[in-house]
DNA sequence: CTGTTAGCGCATTCAC
DNA sequence: GTGAATGCGCTAACAG
């Protein structure tokens, strides 16, 4: 490993002072083009990179966000985390990313590794941090915008999913094909977005005058695995049900894998919508039918906001709601 | 934004110097168990963090390391770059993630914006970059690994695929049970995986004293249509194919739906086997053969080694070859 | 066991 | 237009 290079070594090299070469690297004024070419040639020359790390001591504005989701292998938030990164590319800041993994513990490390980082920002994507515990986290960066996840009495930017339209849109769906017992496997207990499903569930029920069973309405870990054992331990209590809301769409392939195993045929004998529409919703047979969240939209839009915010207008806090959009296919027609 | 905590606060207010702060933050011997809680004590009222920079600046190592891949949204990175973030997490290691975009010159900026940034070492993966770039690129980096992407000639650490041994093994699989007439749906043709697994499958065919038939492969895009439509053509010249061994799931997910449309029962009439092991594999009906590339352990072994050479093995470089397994499922049984 | 002296590489006052 | 100090927050030698 050779030494780097620095800005001292361009300087001497191109018999200015420092100051010089700061200016010629970040494009200020002060400096003829004579000398602004002689720099550029010797850095050229050279293969200077200036230190983000120096710089960043000096201006304390690192030039990095912190992302943070809870599984990048899940469709859902590798889409998002890419369109966050694009946005970020392209107002020249880098991201890191971090999973949270669903555990809250490991959600606090990952935003104390952040702010030690020094990032200018954070996108916290679906938290699953007490209330309390979140407004902490508020004061640790300079910025924060929160994805899928609202905090009341604080003024802190959002982008949000309109779930509760988005659950009480499928369940009426579903009653409206007729089903009286409609089950929700319910992602989660501590995830904000699946309680406000459960809210839009609620909701149409009680529109079309039906009670809310508590028994038909199961939480489960927001994987195809989650869905299908969730889906298995609810039928088995709950025969009398003929339709399923799910959280996400991979719970709804894991319920419909359990109905597979337990010989219920899908739609016939049992109708399922999803929530999200990932790649594999279309895929699956029966494909599914579910709510669609624009995720690339969701994390840009975040970003958006975020890179604003860190660009001055630090104080504001903006709240972006983006609607789903119901996509009827063969598992609930 | 109050301004921060630094060591000089935590120091003053402790009634020690700032060198005795300095060894109790990074928990090294000198200081005595009484000064260490005090100071300890005084840290957690003030609610310090050391910051990454400053230290990062002194230190010339900063913690962190680049992940570069060609797109976060496609499972198979998604998940190589949540293995790579939960291995350097347990090492107290950040993750700078960026997409190229399958873009070469934006490799290039993101590898340079880490420059920038510098990051302790790099995981690149499937690098689309010229041989040459990419020699290029190892100079800019105190360490590099590379994932799915070979380098001749340099002492370059990577993971790789055997592609070939896994497109051998799919092929014998398919012999094994009696077939004799395999075709092959190759993928892109400028797919270097691609020409690994066809180089195995034409070993498989080879070992089974059969002669390969070029008019029995075909190229298509990797995706689901290119599978399907590729699949109808080559079924169209050639009805006495009884198995097809496929570039990838998607592929044979297509061959598959080309073969209820042309009315061919899998796998009584046509045995298909696919590759890498995606989500939808398993939920297809009927299920799919393939041979399973393990993403996870691709990335956790890539970070492994990228971790063990920032961590002074830094000269070493090690290839790691992870093997495809086949994983029998109802379309191949 | 503890404190003092120097930088790490750069940007920000100010002078000239 | 350009340059000389000074400091960002921390650690690595050295002293005591």
């Amino acid at each position: 490993m050779p030494k780097r290079v620095t800005m001292a070594d361009v300087a001497r090299a191109a018999g200015v002072s420092l100051m010089t070469v700061s200016r010629v690297v970040n494009d200020k004024g002060g400096a003829s083009k004579a000398t602004r070419r002689r720099v550029q040639d010797v850095i050229e020359r050279l293969g200077y990179r200036p230190s983000s790390i120096a710089r960043g001591l000096a201006t304390k504005r690192t030039g990095t966000l912190g992302v943070v989701v809870p599984d990048n292998s899940n469709t859902f938030f590798s889409e998002v985390a890419r369109a966050a990164e694009h946005i970020a590319y392209a107002a020249n800041h880098n991201i890191f990313l971090g999973n949270t993994e669903e555990d809250p513990q490991r959600e606090v490390g990952i935003l104390r590794s952040f702010e030690e980082k020094r990032v200018d920002g954070v996108l916290l994507c679906s938290s699953r941090l007490a209330d309390d515990t979140l407004r902490a986290v508020l004061a640790w960066h300079p910025a924060i915008v929160l994805l899928n996840r609202r905090l009341e009495g604080d003024p802190v930017s959002a982008v949000l999913i309109d779930d509760e339209t988005g659950g009480q849109r499928a369940t009426k769906h579903l009653l409206q094909s007729g089903h009286r017992a409609v089950g929700f496997l319910a992602g989660p207990p501590a995830s904000y977005s699946g309680r406000q499903r459960a809210a839009g569930y609620c909701a149409a029920l009680e529109e079309a005058r039906l009670t809310y069973d508590p028994a038909w309405a199961r939480s489960c870990s927001p994987e195809i695995e989650g869905g299908r054992e969730a889906a298995r331990a609810l039928l088995a209590h709950h025969p009398e049900l003929t339709a399923l809301f799910c959280y996400n769409d991979l719970v709804a392939v894991g319920a419909l894998k359990a109905c597979a195993e337990l010989g219920r045929q899908v739609p016939e004998d049992m109708a399922i919508v999803g929530f999200d529409d990932i790649p594999l919703a279309a895929l699956v047979t029966p494909s599914l039918t579910t709510c669609r969240v624009p995720r690339y939209e969701l994390g840009s839009r975040a970003m958006e906001l975020l890179l604003s915010q860190v660009n001055g207008h630090a104080g504001e806090s903006r709240v972006v709601v983006v609607r789903p959009e119901l996509v009827v296919r063969a598992s609930a027609p």
